[in-house]
DNA sequence: CGGCCTCCTTACCATCTGGTAGAGAAGGGG
DNA sequence: CCCCTTCTCTACCAGATGGTAAGGAGGCCG
């Protein structure tokens, strides 16, 4: 075992740090040798674990898809058993989306990173989402051939959700740095704009 | 002169590729070699017209800077020849900052990449802003006090409205990623979602 | 005890980085 | 003609970077 106790967590240390540097320096801008520093380890001890610098991105941005993943899905499996409507469902997984991102602002960080073209976290992050968001498209074309969801191109729609997300995010971090602080207002204003925008493209009820 | 003729441009050259490739691989990401390499020219040669990496940097977002408050100086003198009311001065402004963007779409990336906290792009980009939020702000609170502008928090609603560029460029760049080219729709969508903010918090002929 | 596995270390390296020093080419002006 | 300025080049460097190689400490198992 290690000489300095600390159990075996070395591996969740250095990915909550490399989370924080990633998202706030850079891929780019972020070093081994800062990154071990931070921790009192030595540089070779990421490399243990992770391989290479590449990979420990790629790591950082399972573990966080990971995360949302599962607060999804909690979402959906509550608002099944509590027999949701399909509108209902949506507005949770927004809303769960949003309060992540308050919960947790260094998942911003790294979604802008890794949104941004070109970044190598970029493929990475694809290869989660992908799936999520073909899954979400066929479950909303079933939804619309049954007539309980009004009919749209699921796949604009759900890319427009996505980038607005991200978009939001963005502001989050400027506000962040011109020090206004965890002023809400503007984000949820923004979910709110969000939330209408896809009741009117979605819920049969909605009017308009 | 140079050895190769091509006058005495090197020095927009370099800074109009420096402009996309901070842009897109970003400061850290970017090599004064490879800038170079791009250019057939030699690092040096970079060095000799910017001195060092950190002010090309500030170069670029100085010209950057200078292109968008001309353009902005432009609708307001039209504007004001025009004798057009204090909402369709800023309804103009929007929409040219818009246009602008969505004309040089190199300039998203570079807004991008120094809105970012920690930025070494971040401060210069401060200096661009301060001043001309600041004039903003003055003359909006000059309106209100002459009852020509609904009365709300200038200086907050000036950074509301950043972010929301700042937020609206990143979703165009990720949309842009996602394949989905230049599709106006969301950028449209959301260019009204901003103006209809604003006129709701400015335009005293505006209702609620 | 001895071999094995896990985890973290020191030692070292090839490469790339931004940046310095200085030379050479060419135009312009006295 | 020579000098000065402007611009680009070659040569070079100190430091940082990601990554390799190998060893040591301790637990576990035969």
């Amino acid at each position: 075992m290690a000489t300095t106790g600390e159990r075996g967590n070395t591996r969740e240390l250095v990915l909550d740090a490399a989370l924080a540097s990633f998202g706030t320096t850079g891929y780019d801008g972020t070093s081994l040798d800062d990154l071990a520093a931070g921790l009192g380890i030595r540089k070779q001890t990421i490399l243990y674990h992770f391989v290479s610098k590449r990979r420990l991105l790629d790591s950082v941005v399972d573990h966080c898809a990971g995360e949302l993943t599962m607060a999804l899905e909690g979402v959906l499996v509550e608002s099944r058993s509590a027999g949701g409507s399909d509108w209902e469902r949506v507005e949770g997984m927004v809303r769960e989306v949003f309060r992540l991102a308050l919960d947790q602002p260094v998942l911003l960080g790294l979604l802008r990173e890794v949104s941004r073209p070109n970044s190598p976290g970029a493929v990475r992050v694809r290869t989660h989402l992908e799936p999520l968001m073909a899954r979400a498209r066929r479950w909303m074309e079933d939804e619309m051939a049954a007539g309980r969801m009004r009919r749209t191109d699921a796949q604009l729609l759900l890319l427009s959700a996505y980038s607005t997300v991200v978009g939001v995010a963005t502001e989050i971090e400027v506000l962040r740095a011109a020090g206004v602080g965890p002023t809400l207002r503007p984000v949820v204003q923004r979910r709110g704009e969000l939330l209408r925008f896809l009741r009117r493209s979605l819920d049969p009820a909605a009017g308009s």
